[in-house]
DNA sequence: TCAAAAGTGTTCAGCGTACACCCATGG
DNA sequence: CCATGGGTGTACGCTGAACACTTTTGA
């Protein structure tokens, strides 16, 4: 590997790149990626190994000329290989205590033995200062077909994976409570937003939705009455049959309308 | 008026304190205070006049060891006079273009002719720089008694008022359009947080209620169905019936339940 | 033709809307 | 005792939970 592709490499992750000033000061983006599979709501969480293991929610920080969302999207995108996730902002944590001093003292330990072993010039050896104050974070949560998903480590990642969300390891600081937050958010939010077809992939049956709603509410539904309730939402366009081989009635696929969330906005109320 | 007096009001205010480097650069944390009279939903808006006027959401910055929450209620303190206000945080925003040189620029000179009229010395003379950046903004909406309110105006307001929610006048930036939001968010989280009764003084008719969620919602509610809406949330305590001295049946006054919220947040779902 | 799952139809209870009725109060 | 507005009770319609029934499919 030559100097200049470690170099790049280097750029690419959000620890090497302390230094940069062109970030805004004392604000990060924290995001709780959701996937589903086999009947597990997962979200994706990188592992540092480094005297000790630390997970850390993917998180990253805004450039001077960038919209929140803009960065969100872009720190999402490195993480995952996808672009256009989809993501809500959900909640800002800005407790005074929010810094990570001790986390960051061994990161620097960790960040200065990359540098060596790598063999860059001095030059690069990032300047922590502005890094080791306290931080407001925006929350943000995303919803990804788990299948599209290519898991993308930092340098110093050991590892990036998926976790239940019943078995999530302890994180750095306050991201335990991040990702609490985030799926009370999404909860709250999936009837209004109906962003839930965004964990499946593009066609898919009722079952499939049903599934996911179990998981997420940790509940069982009437499987009668959860049809009529998903299709009574009108977001849904039927496609043809899926076969499946199995001796019984083959079920519809189905996909999500491009329009859906336009027309559902217009509601009316009735008289109380 | 002694220089320290005024020395001191002008450390009171946001706009002289610029030059502090105590604040979380480029972030903010702008405030929709509502409150309610006659039938008219209210906001508190500061007026700036210098070649021109210029309405600003009531704001703030962050201090480094304080909670953004505190910093929240910090602001409202110093606009209201009241202590421990309720508020809740609703929204980031963070366009890139979200600076306001231009406006930043007018407030440059106005200060500067303060602090020539105060015959301040020099060294007061505020480092703009860090002020003219591009600022991420935390909204906060706040709901408040507005008969305990004294608004306080900053030295370089010209003004501070109420302005009836469909009479704002257009303000700097962003502002409006967070005004708008911080508007749907309240009437999102109304039944929910059960947050109404702040607009109130401690005892009330459930025709005060019933005013007020009208002049949110822009609609009627029956009287009788109305009322067993609100007490079925089981947050009121009825007290003594209220002396109208009018010719009919004196309503009764409630007061909102301190551990309300508690118990109300224990929900039982049924099976879809 | 049978089993299993999908899709549709049909009760029935409960809730919320609408409204009738009674109560309290001061003129 | 009447007008006015507050408080309570009740009928009715609609929604949605529960379940019966029909349809589809491969073995």
């Amino acid at each position: 590997m030559g100097k200049e592709i470690a170099l790049k490499e280097l750029e690419s992750t959000r620890w090497i790149n302390l230094s940069q000033q062109n970030y805004i000061n004392q604000v990060s983006i924290d995001c709780v990626i959701f996937g589903y599979q086999d009947r597990q709501l997962k979200v994706l969480i990188p592992k540092l190994s480094y005297k000790g293991d630390f997970w850390v929610l993917p998180s990253g920080f805004v450039l001077q000329d960038e919209d929140i969302d803009q960065a969100a999207e872009r720190i999402l995108r490195e993480r995952t290989s996808i672009k256009g996730i989809y993501l809500e902002q959900f909640q800002v944590f800005g407790k005074a205590n929010r810094n990570s001093k001790e986390f960051i003292k061994l990161l620097k330990e960790l960040n200065a033995e990359l540098i060596e072993n790598t063999k860059l010039n001095t030059d690069v050896h990032p300047d922590y200062e502005w890094f080791t104050k306290r931080f407001i974070s925006i929350g943000y949560y995303a919803l990804v077909d788990i299948n599209k998903v290519v898991p993308q480590k930092s340098l110093i990642d050991e590892s990036i994976e998926w976790y239940n969300i019943h078995e999530i390891p302890p994180m750095v600081m306050d991201n335990n409570e991040i990702l609490e937050n985030a799926l009370k958010a999404l909860r709250n939010d999936i009837d209004e937003k109906l962003n839930v077809f965004n964990l499946l992939p593009e066609k898919f049956t009722i079952a499939d939705v049903q599934e996911i709603y179990e998981t997420i509410f940790e509940r069982t539904y009437i499987r009668t009455n959860f049809q009529k309730k998903i299709l009574e939402f009108n977001v849904l366009e039927r496609l043809e049959k899926k076969f499946t081989g199995a001796a019984n009635k083959a079920p519809y696929l189905y996909r999500f309308k491009d329009n859906a969330l336009l027309k559902y906005s217009q509601s009316n109320l009735p008289q109380i």
